[in-house]
DNA sequence: AATGAATGAGGATTCATTCAT
DNA sequence: GATGAATGAATCCTCATTCAT
C-alpha cells in the first residue's frame, strides 16, 4: 500500500505558497512552477492537486477567507454586548494573522481575480455578505434604522484600509486600522445617540 | 510629407484603448495587440509610441488621474468656504467623468500595477498626496488638530468606496457615493465641534 | 495468499479496454490511465502488467489477430471444397465479432501503428500473409495461374471494405461487405472458367 | 511598407512539410517543431499562418486532394469514351504526383484524423464523393444498373491498394496498382454484358 | 508614419513511467 | 498484487518585441 492521505497536505501547502507568491510579487503573474517550487514539489504535481492554476487560486482565496471566519467566530464567543460584537469584528479584521504583509498583498490581487472568475467572485460575496451581515447584528440594537447606512460605510473604510494598506511599504499597522475604524463607528453612533 | 503630429493623436488613442480593454476584462492581462486593435492600429505601432506595454499601462494610469485632476481644479475654482473645498473634493472623486464603469474597473488594476511596477507606484503615491492635502486644506479651518485623523479615514473611505464599486455589476452610483463620504464627513465635524 | 493467476485476467481486460477506448476515440491517442480506468485498475498495475503504452498496443493488435485466427480456423473446419474455403474466409473477415464498431476502429489505427512499432508491423505482415495464403488455397484448384493475382486483388478489396467502415456511422453491414466481396469473387472465377 | 504576401508562400511550406514529417514518420504525432523546421521558419510563426496543429493537418489533407482533384481532371480533359473516362479516373489515382511515398503515408493518417476532427471527416466525405461520381459516370453508359454497385466495390479495392501500400517498403509501384484496379474493371465489366 | 513578418522566451498542462509502501 | 504519490520531459500555444520595407 502506498503512501496515503498526501492531498490535503500538499493541498494546504500549495496554498500557502501561492499566497506567499502573490503577495511577494504583488501579481497574479506567478507562475505555477513558482509556486510549486516554494511548496516543495513539481508543478506537475500541483496541477495533480488543483487541476488548473486557477483553482488553485481560487483555493488559497478560500483559506484566506476561512482564516478571517475563523478568527470573528473566535472572537464572537466571548462577546455579550453588541458594542462588543463590533469592536470584535472589526479587531479580527485587522488581527495580526489576517493583516499581515503577504495576505494583504494577496487580498488585493483576489479583488481583480473576482473579476475574472467567477469562483473567486462567489467567494467575494460570500466574504461581503458575511461582513455585513455582522456588523448588522451589532449595529442594530444601537443605532436602530441608521444601522444599513452605518454598516455600509464602515464596511467600505475596512475594505478602504486593505487597499491602503497594500500599497504602504512595512509591516501593516493592525492598531491604527482599527484605531480609525473604531472611530468610525463611535462617531457615527455618538450622532445616532443624539 | 508626413503627417504631422501624429504622436500626440496615437498616444491618445492607445491609452483610451488601453483603459477601456482593461476596465472591459478587469485584469492586466490584455494584450498589447488588443489594445492596439481597438485603438485602430498594428502593435507594432504601439510599440513604436510607448516603447512598452508597461509604459502604455503608466500612461494609461496618468490619464486616468490627470482627468481625475482636472476634474478637482475645475470643481475648486468656484469655491469659498472650507467646507466648500471638501464637498468639492468629494464630489470630483465620484463625478460621471471618473466614476464611470471602465474607469473604476482599471481603476483596482492599478493598484496592482503600483505593486510592481515604480513608475506606477509613484503616480498612486501623487494621487494620495494630492487627495490628502485637498482635504485638509478644507479640514483645517473646520476640525483644527482633529484634521488629519479626519482626512485618513476620509480618503480610506473614498478609495473603499471604489473598490467596492469594481466588484458590483451595473453602472456605478455616483450620488450614493457622494453621500456616504459627505455623511461620513458631516458626523466627523459635528462630533469635532462639540 | 496472493490471488493466483491475476496476470491472465488483468492483461486481458486491458487489452479489451485498449480496444475499446482505441475504437471508441478512433485514435491512438488515448491515455494508459483511460485504458486502466475502463479495466478497472490503476494506471501503475496496467505498467506493471505490460511495460509499456506501447506492448499495451500491440498486444491489443495481437489479440484482434487471434480472434480472427479463430474465427477463420473454426470457419474451415466444415469445408470440403474449395469455393466452400473462399467464402468461409470471406465470411470469417466480417463476422459480426470481428466486423464491430469498435473492431474496426481499432484495426484502422493499428495499421498507423505498424508504420511506427515493428511488433506491428511484424503482426500485420502475419495477417496479409495468412489471408493470402488461405484465399490461395481455394483459389489455385479453381483458377490455376489466375489464383495469385486474385489473392491480391481480393485481399486488397477486403482490405478497402474495412477502411471504409472505419469512417461510416452506425454499426457495420457485414454482410454487404460479403455481398461485394463475394461478388467480386465470382465475377474473377466465371472470367477464369472461360 | 512591409514585406508582402508572405502568408500563401509560408502556408504552403507547411502544408508540405505537414506531408513530409507525416508520411516519414507514418505518424500524427509530429511537432509542430519539427514541421515548422523543415518547412524553415519557427514554430510561432507555424501557429501565426494555421492558429493550431489541427487547422495544418486538415490543410495539409486538403492540398493532397486538391493535388489529386487536379490530376483528375487534368486527365479527364482529353477523355472522349465512357471508357476512357474510367481508366483515366484510375489513372490519376495512382499517378506518380499521388502515388508517393510521402503522400501515401500520409493518406493513411488522414484517414485516422478524420476520424476525430470534422474538418478532416468533410473533406474525405467530399473525396469519396468525387470519386464515386466520376465512377458512376463512366460506368453508366456500360453497366447500366450494374454501376453503382460496380463503383463500390472499385472504390473500395482503389482505398484497400493505397491502404496495403503504406505498409509496403520502397516506393510505391503506380502501374501494378493500375493494373489491378483496371482489371478488376475489366472483369466487372465483361460480366455485365454477358 | 506604418505594418506585415518574424521569433525567442516562456508558461500551462499532459502523460508515460517509476517507486515506496 | 496493487496503488497513490511523484516527476521529467515534452508539447502546444501565446505574446511582447524587433525589423525590414
Amino acid at each position: 500500500m502506498p503512501k496515503l492521505g498526501m492531498q490535503p497536505i500538499r493541498r494546504r501547502a500549495l496554498v500557502n505558497a501561492a499566497i506567499v507568491e502573490i503577495g511577494r510579487t504583488g501579481s497574479l503573474e506567478v507562475t505555477v512552477s513558482q509556486i510549486a517550487r516554494r511548496a516543495g514539489m513539481s508543478s506537475a504535481l500541483a496541477h495533480h492537486y488543483f487541476g488548473s492554476k486557477e483553482e488553485m487560486f481560487v483555493g488559497a482565496m478560500r483559506h484566506v477567507l476561512s482564516l478571517y471566519g475563523a478568527e470573528v467566530r473566535a472572537a464572537l464567543a466571548g462577546v455579550t454586548t453588541p458594542y462588543e460584537r463590533l469592536r470584535a469584528v472589526i479587531e479580527a479584521s485587522f488581527s495580526p494573522a489576517n493583516f499581515r504583509r503577504e495576505a494583504v498583498g494577496a487580498w488585493l490581487n483576489f479583488w481583480v481575480l473576482a473579476q475574472t472568475v467567477p469562483g473567486a467572485r462567489r467567494l467575494l460575496a460570500v466574504y461581503q455578505g458575511r461582513l455585513r451581515s455582522n456588523l448588522l447584528a451589532g449595529l442594530r440594537p444601537l443605532a436602530g434604522e441608521s444601522a444599513a447606512s452605518i454598516a455600509g460605510s464602515l464596511g467600505a473604510l475596512i475594505d478602504g484600509l486593505y487597499l491602503r494598506e497594500a500599497l504602504k511599504t512595512g509591516e501593516p499597522d493592525g492598531p491604527a486600522a482599527v484605531a480609525m475604524a473604531i472611530d468610525h463607528l463611535e462617531t457615527a453612533l455618538a450622532r445616532v445617540r443624539r
